[in-house]
DNA sequence: GGCACTTGCTAATCCGATTTAGCGGAGATC
DNA sequence: GATCTCCGCTAAATCGGATTAGCAAGTGCC
């Protein structure tokens, strides 16, 4: 690639002065004594020969590349994923750093030689995601280097891991439904222990469904069922079918995610119940369809692009990094699957 | 980041030789006579220290980075996006390249700022891409740079493009509905013409449909209608509900995208028309929820993954790059929503 | 034994910046 | 007038590899 680059040998000629003055005057330091006149050289001189420094030789004596190392697991297979990567890359952005994105699949031997890769080219830091929230344990070339966890936890590891807020999220579901004067028929359709088809299960389960019950508890009502099942939207389907075959009749359902909120709509609708006037549904996740569906499904967000954003403020600020955990706030979407409760039959 | 590194200077200290003798035991270069007794003392010295050659530092001399820059408007709002960049991943990976991701947002001043600290940093080729086909004007900076077109295509720009093969697409589409026995009653729903809420209409509207109506002239059918409309949900479902309300009785549909057959489903079912019984349905792209809808929905892929691979793959080949495109076929998802044709009423 | 040639290795230079050490000249001090 | 201090700038070293030029020892040949 590239063509004859212009050097800062080259500007500091024109400008008729040493390279050494032309450095100084370019990067603006003053610790340097530089006449005006000389600054205004160089300047121009570089500004008539379009010169650009050459990023990789000053790295390799700054040890500093401007770049950053995104390694995750996997970047496809949504909700993860684009928005994630979006909010990290505006962060790094704005601080003018670029961004190495990887993929692991999960393999060991892939991650190592890809975080290899990262540190051979001198990074100057790793982030290190999980696409669904769990705990991890960093390769070892990571150790003592400067990590951050986005969407995962490493007990023992020093680094700052950033994660959703799940528990809080149960409690806006919880509350949604509250506010709209259901305190009965309420059930819960999803994964909410650790299953290992949802290896989410172990976290954002586990913790939406704490919030919830938390929130239920404290307003004097409680679930009236728990349906445990995969994430996925056939999952959703068959549980809420078998659900209203069995007789049983919800006035509101909280699914684990947006893809069991569809098969649950398919089911409803099958049964000839209509949301939200005999079923009201809130949700997690804010994926695509949430909106599409119709009604449109109020649900919790997953804050993608916050979580990609301060993962990269996090790791770019000045101070060290301290071994945290930051939760980021997950948004109520109102839609319009959520109606008001009415007198029980 | 980085703690100190172990240099070429070590690994040659500590194997008694120079750091020359070094640098070629360990690049395994052939050109220079190195004997066994040091090759191996050397390559015993570099796994004893863990030695890592410092990548910044080679590429300054060589000139190659072993990275690539991918920029493109938007990585996020699917459908493009998350399998396009595990492609080219995939394919980088294999070659031992890593892969800057970048994000203009359609922003030229942005895009520049980009580029540049892409060349700044040495990347070996950059590959420009977009999220919808269409042409592109790709910025100055990369004139005369090693560059490959992705899902774009610019008339006088000297670089190959990678495109998906939409008029083999519609084709495809149109012989699945065929191969059904389907002759009339065919309706195509979605954005066909240059529409400017949808800037893919230029391109992949305006081929399949060229494809469909080959097809279609060919075997002595052709379409009953055709409805232009935006490529959301929303519009599906408008325009099909029209459709039927105006007494029309399609009895197959071929919609512009996913979305819009999800609309189509929507409308269908409110008339208590059910698919593939009274309406075949096919569709393209195949997004997510092809396969969640009931029933799932044939559709024509994007090949998202094998459009990434492939273009980094052509980049990191060793020949110069020919300004040719190249059109890769997006293969039929058979699944559930076309059914036999049945006599006209 | 002398010359050419090969073998195996090293010294020195280069890539393009940053950074440290230090050098002339002007003005201040005594 | 000699010494000291600043000022403004430059020479040279440095980062960690790759690469070019060349040197000493050994071998082959006549």
């Amino acid at each position: 690639m590239s063509g004859n680059r212009v050097t800062m040998a080259d500007v500091a000629r024109r400008a008729g002065v040493s390279p050494t003055t032309a450095s100084f005057a370019l990067s603006g330091r003053t610790d340097m004594r530089i006449s005006e006149a000389a600054r205004s050289k160089v300047l121009a001189a570089a500004a008539d020969l379009g010169y650009r420094p050459n990023a990789t030789a000053r790295s390799l004596r700054t040890k500093s590349s401007q770049t950053l190392g995104f390694v995750s697991d996997t970047i496809t297979t949504t909700p993860f994923a684009g928005e994630v990567i979006r909010g990290a890359l505006d962060a790094a952005r704005a601080k003018d750093h670029l961004l190495f994105i990887t993929e692991t699949g999960g393999d060991r031997a892939v991650e190592s030689g890809l975080v290899n890769g990262l540190l051979d080219r001198q990074v100057d830091a790793v982030i290190y995601a999980a696409m669904y929230t769990h705990y991890v344990s960093p390769p070892p070339e990571l150790h003592g280097r400067r990590v951050l966890l986005l969407n995962c936890l490493a007990p023992g590891f020093d680094a700052p891991s950033v994660i959703p807020d799940e528990i809080e999220a149960g409690r806006t579901a919880g509350r949604a439904l509250l506010a709209a004067g259901h305190a009965a028929g309420i059930w819960a359709i999803g994964g909410h222990q650790a299953i290992p088809a949802t290896p989410d299960g172990i976290f954002a389960g586990l913790e939406r469904m704490r919030g919830l019950q938390e929130v239920l508890r404290d307003a004097g009502a409680r679930l009236d069922g728990v349906v445990e099942c995969d994430w996925n939207a056939e999952d959703g389907y068959r549980e809420v079918d078998r659900l209203l075959a069995e007789g049983h009749r919800p006035r509101a359902l909280v699914c684990s995610t947006d893809r069991v909120s569809f098969g649950a709509y398919q089911a409803l609708a099958e049964a000839g119940l209509s949301v939200p006037q005999d079923v009201s549904v809130v949700s997690f996740d804010d994926q695509d369809i949430a909106g599409w569906l119709k009604p449109a499904l109020t649900t919790v967000a997953l804050p993608h692009h916050e979580l990609g954003r301060k993962a990269v403020e996090l790791i770019l600020g000045d101070g060290p990094l301290s071994a945290e955990t930051h939760r980021v706030p997950m948004p109520l979407r109102k839609r319009d699957s959520i109606g008001p409760a009415r007198p029980t039959a």
